[in-house]
DNA sequence: AGACTATGTTAACTTAGTCAACATTAATGA
DNA sequence: TCATTAATGTTGACTAAGTTAACATAGTCT
């Protein structure tokens, strides 16, 4: 069974998976995902409608990388290390996902799933850790924490640009769990 | 005095702007900046190298705007909600400054300052107001503020893609300096 | 005036996303 | 079984957009 290929589809969302990964999104290009997987370069539209497709299964992957590594974590910090350290082990995928990504959402609702699973799980991990808190109050932590957490990765990744190099961001990183707390619960 | 236009370089940042800041930084292209400069299309390269450069010019007028309007600000929840507000405001050019920028910042020395010069906004301010912490706990803090002002820009904007929608979002959008004295100092 | 520099235009090249027309392989059902 | 249909692939072409080269003209300087 198959035709020329078998399973087309999936060997051309991982070609461009690693280049993506390897060299950001820009360089992903139709002719060079179809040339890795030695097909034509229309291949590709027999099985998606166009690039924004491919750009969606993308970020829907890394939404699942991360929400799959989640099980195996246990305290709260190191929630918030995991989802750090996905944004620095992936940076690209990760430039994918919380850059401006310029998708119609409405389309891709396999990914917004996803992305709402990622979101939920800061939530449920901090009212396991502050239970006696207003509900109120635990919503407005996680989005604080969410919001420090992609925040802090953009400061991380970036950081030879501003004034805050090496050093404390380097401290920072070794020390993920630590900060988490500092700042979480000062 | 003058060639056929007066200052044609300021003009086309200033079209650049316009077209980025009501249609996002995808919609800007030379020909569409030229004509409506009434100019070639490539007219352009005669006063910037690349597309890049512009791109680069308009972040930086966005750190420039950031830093100026700081000015006018004296409480330290002041300054937050001033960056937040900015992101709201100017969603697109924001997009564009805190997205992934894909430029070599080695090329736009101008650019750096103006972004570090927005960093240290929020050092100075806080150093103020914690005058008797460790010099560290300050840069660490620091950050996390810097962190979290920037991703609860993305929440605050991509929030109907989330769980916690318009409820808290537009309660903190509403409240912001009470939201930062909540988050900064627990 | 003559030479040099700055600014602008036209035409063309290149890269990249996408579509239409056509070809072939698998699946399906009378 | 075999003819029809659906799925998958290829070729060639179109279009949009960034960029360059060759040329033209306007201003400046000595």
């Amino acid at each position: 069974m198959g035709y020329h290929k078998e399973n087309l589809k999936e060997q051309l969302v991982e070609i461009a998976w690693d280049i993506c990964n390897a060299e950001s999104w820009q360089n992903v290009n139709m002719r060079k995902v179809a040339k890795k997987a030695k097909v034509s370069t229309t291949a590709f539209y027999r099985h998606f409608k166009k690039k924004d497709d491919l750009k969606a299964e993308l970020i829907r992957r890394g939404y699942e990388l991360i929400n799959e590594g989640r099980k195996d974590v246990d305290t709260f910090a190191g929630y918030g290390a995991h989802y750090i350290r996905f944004g620095l082990d992936y940076p690209f995928i990760y430039d994918l996902m919380f850059g401006n990504t310029d998708l119609d959402m409405s389309l891709y609702p396999d990914l917004e799933e996803q992305s709402n699973a990622a979101f939920d799980g800061v939530l449920e991990a901090l009212k396991d850790f502050m239970p006696d808190s207003a509900e109120k109050d635990t919503r407005i932590k996680a989005i604080n924490i969410w919001a420090s957490v992609h925040g802090l990765v953009g400061l991380l990744r970036n950081g030879d640009s501003h004034v805050y190099k090496s050093e404390d961001l380097k401290w920072i990183e070794n020390n993920l769990e630590e900060y988490l707390q500092m700042t979480t619960f000062s």
